[in-house]
DNA sequence: TTGTAAGCGTTATCAG
DNA sequence: CTGATAACGCTTACAA
């Protein structure tokens, strides 16, 4: 391994100034620049992160939680994310939540030893055994999340989303509206987005039907045997994830209904999964890889902490129309 | 920051004590040990891992390289990889392939400065740049795919598994197979799979008939059409991946045509998009969580490197069945 | 403008 | 069994 000093004997220097001239500091005259950038160059010279870090205490990665699981919208975060680090000459290391809470102890932990710029959490919440764990010094941001509690954190605006999906379905005319909900458990995503459905529906005057599911595709079918369960004469269902979408869609097409022209059906998120069905799903947009670079860039300016609420949009594919008594 | 010193003076022993307690080496009566671990609790110490890399050169993270693009099998491999690292204690360094290769190299010498215990690539080829890059003390594997240079791998068997996959066919009856590739760019994916198809076809007398996709959802609708223009009367359809094979069900229906009862379709991969249709796909399944695992063992056992071969399996699920003419 | 020297938090060698 | 002490590769006062 080549080293400072090798550099610096090279170029007939002392350490001293080679860490000078790499970092751009002044005190040097142009003659001996070149001297060391040329050894530099010719020793094929790279400085070593891990004493730098230890001496500057200040570092280059950034840490990365996201669930392993339901991946298609994390992975996109993840995009993001990367290529904004990298960008800034970050590197990004990766852990899962959606394990035992033990090992994502961990995972902080070794976080904080690397000295980690910032921890960047896909949609989970942070909790207080987290903040604690990192110390103060480390920041901690959610995305495609956001409690109230003022945490950092980039995410659309959960109810207002949902309120405008319910109301792009009502001008379409429909009036009997099946919402299959998440997993009632995630109160910061589930929970908004049902009040904007019910916000919508009842300033409609018409009655709200919901059934719970889990975000995952498994829970569609069951979910919507519950909707009709409730009204059999649903004209749309609208769905808080793309996969639940993709399941009605599909298994509207088995019980011999037609989407759109019998049930439409909306989705959540603009997942490649929404692409996946035929008719092509209609869709809430979050804007996800956007939302992975937003994060990085506020994990760095650590000032600018605090909720910050993108724009969510509508994208209207095949899955969705009027309904047939209005055609 | 708690540092050893902290613990040393807590305990009332040197730093060197406390080191040897921590790393488990001889040469401390029981009493020193229960004073040093009680005040490595009491005082919540972590060890650096920097200053313990720096010092003895023995890296705890992991390099991984993954194409975030056509996500879901990357996303199996590195969850994988993340479980067996996290248990030996190591972390896990993320960077995508398929960006500029000057990215990659950038990515290379990173993992180099953080004197990396090795590097795991999921889909791509290790070139001789990387190799060099990396220099002879860092281990590169690849998962997921196999050139036949002999470098470390982790892959199924692609020419068997679709030998074995036309093979199923074959068996139920079917005469008029085709095959839907993926990108033929990728020479160690795609062109092991298309000589196993190939093979399988000539030993049962049949003729073949192939058209070239990408891999992508968005290549099946046109694959298809270019299939059934050479062969408007094929009763089976074998995709390269299981987002081509999920279009062509989609599109087959569209069609007009029942799968499986007019046309039966064959996935690869087993990733959450073969659930994703109605019928769900029959595919071929790579274990490709436990190929993460694998790599990270043979990384970490510097010594087992090489090609490992691991085995497929057929999935049959609701999209396979035998042709019309059989029934 | 440049060099010397003292650390950053560990571990390893060598005395005691 | 234990404690100084010298590295690991870098940065940064402080001197020259």
């Amino acid at each position: 391994m080549t080293t400072i000093r090798d550099v610096a004997q090279q170029a007939g220097v002392s350490p001293a100034t080679v860490s000078r001239v790499m970092n751009g500091l002044v005190g040097y005259t142009d003659a001996t620049r070149q001297r060391v950038e040329g050894a530099i160059k010719k020793l094929n010279y790279e400085p070593d992160s891990l004493a730098r870090t230890l001496k500057t205490r200040q570092t280059s990665v950034i840490g990365l939680l996201a669930p392993m699981v339901s991946d298609a919208l994390a992975s996109e975060v993840m995009r993001g994310v990367e290529d904004a680090a990298r960008e800034r000459g970050y590197a990004v290391m990766l852990g899962r939540t959606g394990v035992k809470s033990t090992f994502i102890a961990g995972y902080l932990r070794t976080l904080r030893t690397y000295r980690a710029a910032g921890v960047i959490l896909i949609s989970a919440v942070i909790t207080p055994e987290m903040r604690q764990l990192l110390g103060p010094a480390i920041p901690i941001i959610s995305v495609a999340i956001s409690d109230n509690s003022g945490s950092p954190s980039v995410a659309i605006n959960d109810e207002l989303a949902a309120y405008d999906a319910t109301r792009y379905l009502l001008k379409l005319g429909h009036r009997r509206i099946g919402l299959l909900a998440g997993d009632p458990v995630s109160v910061f995503v589930a929970q908004p987005r049902q009040r904007g459905y019910e916000r919508a529906m009842i300033e409609a005057g018409c009655a709200t039907v919901t059934a719970a599911g889990t975000f995952f595709y498994e829970s569609g079918a069951p979910g919507l045997a519950q909707l009709l369960q409730q009204d059999p004469d649903l004209t749309a269902i609208f769905a808080m994830s793309d996969e639940m979408g993709a399941a009605v869609v599909n298994e509207l097409q088995k019980l011999g209904r037609r989407v759109p022209e019998d049930v439409s059906v909306l989705g959540f998120d603009n997942t490649s999964t929404s692409q996946h069905v035929h008719p092509a799903l209609s869709t809430i947009a979050q804007p996800l890889e956007e939302m992975g670079q937003i994060a990085v860039r506020k994990i760095l300016r650590s000032r600018d902490l605090g909720p910050r609420v993108v724009q969510h949009r509508l994208i209207k594919r095949g899955s969705t129309g009027p309904p047939r008594a209005s055609s």
